[in-house]
DNA sequence: GCCGTTTTCGGCCCGACTGTTTTCAGTCG
């Protein structure tokens, strides 16, 4: 899969034609093309081969000449010849916040500065001072900038952004002068990490809400303070944009707010041709506002169904709407059970009693008790000998409910072989067997593909659990044909899961399309070890959503009956 | 460099905030 390489190589050449100062339509034509190069479900070297590029959006004769040669011979002499024209590792200069392209520019040519380390020391010889543009402001900036970027504050995890807006959310709309408020940006759209928080509010008094927001608690630095847009840096070094419109602009600007920068800059174009405007302020014709107030309203002016924010990022789902084509996606309250979750008859934390309560309170109407196997120790894996105990609970307890159904799983280990934890004979006997990896995360990508790949082949496994194995910030993803598998879990007719730990969510969202057009459904499933993180089938029903998910591509938005007719190899 | 329900050429989203060059360029989202 090549696509990475492609992307990265027109991201550097933008980056190369910025400093150039080539023309910013050129730029944006590669950036452009990067993202959605990004984006894409399918192979590269597919499409190469059939010649099908120029079908990509943003991806023209010219580009698609260039990544033919890409994936040919592995280069770009175009990109080889380019990168010659700058100095190495001035790249890095644009890393820094508040160094752009025209600065970088400035320091080569004055200074001969090409890199980071350079610049610190022109910064600590004074050699900045007296050149032309800079002054005393300006170096504090690059010198704060450079501090921050060291610090290397990566992404956020969406679970801790949305703590941290709601932290906000609830201090600020307790004022009076606070009519509406609502997070935007890659929050809203539920992006699995994001940069920024982006909130948005309506008041009438724009210049006290920005007042109070700039020194609430959490607040450790000013950035910006304008009118009606103020930014913070919090003690956390997390960025914070606040910005205030009056009401009947509130659906122009939160659809501005949220994004993402492709679509709206897709949907402006839309509106142009149409003769309209649309700014954070509204949707006006010849300079009269004619929409605004909700963002219903303006697509419904640009004629167009509502797009939902998840989709929100110019991969197809701008024309899907004009055709008034979009899948309508999964919403939390279609989920009917939990498929993954743990008693204390492994690692978990509560007793199978505890977890059907929390789950009917959730309406619910089924759980899947599925604690790991024997050979995962650590995890205090179900023995042999104890299934039947736990069997024998489950058969107990469900002779009590009505309206709910315990499950009776198991999280089975897949070894480094492929081999599953228990052997057939005790696999049949479990109303739903979920495989898993747990070990050997280093071994090669053939190796790994192929366990799985095992997994499905056995005929008691419906589900393979956390697919590409990601703990976020612990462990990256381990290498998987995602290709193969998926053709393999189609042909044997197993599922695969969005696991909706935190730290996990995997399958990711773009995983998630293509699984679904290749036909493969989905379980999205929690992991709990305890009944609180029964909650985060929140966050994975966002990632299906965000992967154009309806009710009917995911097993767990069934009725039971269906659920064990539809998961039956 | 892309793209077309005005166009195969001539456009390309739009605005806030900052710092510095007193009318605007640079950066950001």
């Amino acid at each position: 899969m090549q696509n990475q390489l492609v992307a990265q190589i027109f991201r550097d050449i933008a980056k190369i034609l910025e400093i150039k100062d080539d023309n910013p339509f050129r730029i944006r034509a590669y950036e452009r093309a990067a993202q959605n190069i990004d984006s894409l479900t399918q192979n590269i070297e597919d499409l190469s081969r059939e010649d099908r590029l120029t079908e990509i959006p943003g991806i023209g004769n010219d580009l698609a000449d260039k990544i033919k040669e890409i994936v040919n011979t592995g280069r770009l002499k175009f990109y080889e010849d380019l990168k010659k024209t700058v100095p190495q590792g001035i790249f890095e200069l644009l890393n820094i916040p508040s160094v752009g392209p025209k600065t970088a520019k400035l320091l080569y040519s004055k200074l001969k500065i090409k890199n980071i380390e350079d610049l610190e020391r022109a910064i600590e010889n004074n050699r900045l001072q007296g050149i032309f543009g800079i002054k005393e402001k300006t170096i504090e900036n690059i010198i704060k900038g450079i501090e921050l970027l060291k610090k290397g504050k990566e992404r956020l995890p969406l679970v801790q952004a949305i703590q941290i807006a709601d932290d906000f959310i609830n201090s600020l709309k307790k004022l009076a002068e606070v009519k509406m408020i609502s997070s935007a940006g890659s929050l809203r759209r539920q992006k699995e990490t994001v940069r920024d928080i982006d909130i948005l509010i309506i008041s009438n008094a724009p210049q006290k809400v920005m007042d109070i927001f700039v020194k609430l608690p959490p607040v450790k630095e000013i950035l910006a303070k304008g009118q009606t847009k103020a930014s913070i840096r919090t003690k956390d070094d997390v960025q914070v944009d606040c910005r205030v419109v009056e009401q009947k602009a509130f659906g122009a600007a939160l659809l501005y707010f949220t994004g993402s920068k492709n679509f709206n800059i897709k949907l402006r174009q839309l509106a142009m041709r149409k003769g309209l405007k649309i700014n954070e302020y509204g949707v006006f014709r010849k300079g009269r506002f004619i929409a605004g107030k909700t963002e219903e309203e303006i697509f419904k002016c640009l004629g167009m169904s509502y797009i939902p924010p998840e989709l929100r990022e110019d991969t197809g789902e701008i024309e899907a709407a004009q055709k008034h084509q979009l899948p309508k996606i999964i919403e939390l309250h279609e989920i009917k059970g939990d498929l993954h979750v743990h008693s204390k008859w492994s690692d978990g934390g509560n007793s199978i009693e505890e977890i059907v309560k929390a789950c009917q309170q959730r309406n619910y109407s089924y759980v899947a008790i599925a604690d790991h196997s024997q050979s995962l120790k650590i995890a205090g894996g179900v023995r042999i000998a104890d299934l039947k105990k736990k069997k024998q609970e489950i058969e107990r307890l469900n002779g009590k409910l009505s309206n709910f159904r315990i499950l009776f799983a198991t999280e089975v280990d897949i070894d480094s072989e492929g081999n599953l934890d228990y052997d057939e004979d005790v696999l049949k006997d479990f109303d739903i067997v979920i495989a898993a990896i747990h070990s050997g995360f280093k071994q090669s990508k053939a190796q790994l593909t192929k366990r799985i790949v095992r997994a499905c082949r056995n005929r008691y496994v419906h589900i393979i659990a956390h697919p590409t194995g990601r703990l976020w910030g612990t462990r990256d993803a381990y290498e998987v044909d995602m290709e193969e598998i998926l053709k393999v879990a189609k042909d044997t007719h197993t599922h695969l899961e969005i696991n909706a730990f935190p730290q996990r969510l995997d399958l990711d969202d773009l995983n998630c399309r293509k699984a679904k057009e290749m036909g493969v459904k989905l379980a999205i499933s929690t992991d709990a070890h305890t009944i609180e993180q029964l909650e985060t089938i929140r966050l994975g029903v966002s990632v299906g959503r965000r992967g154009w998910l309806t009710k009917e591509d995911v097993i767990n938005t069934y009725p039971l009956e269906e659920l064990l007719k539809m998961i039956r190899k």
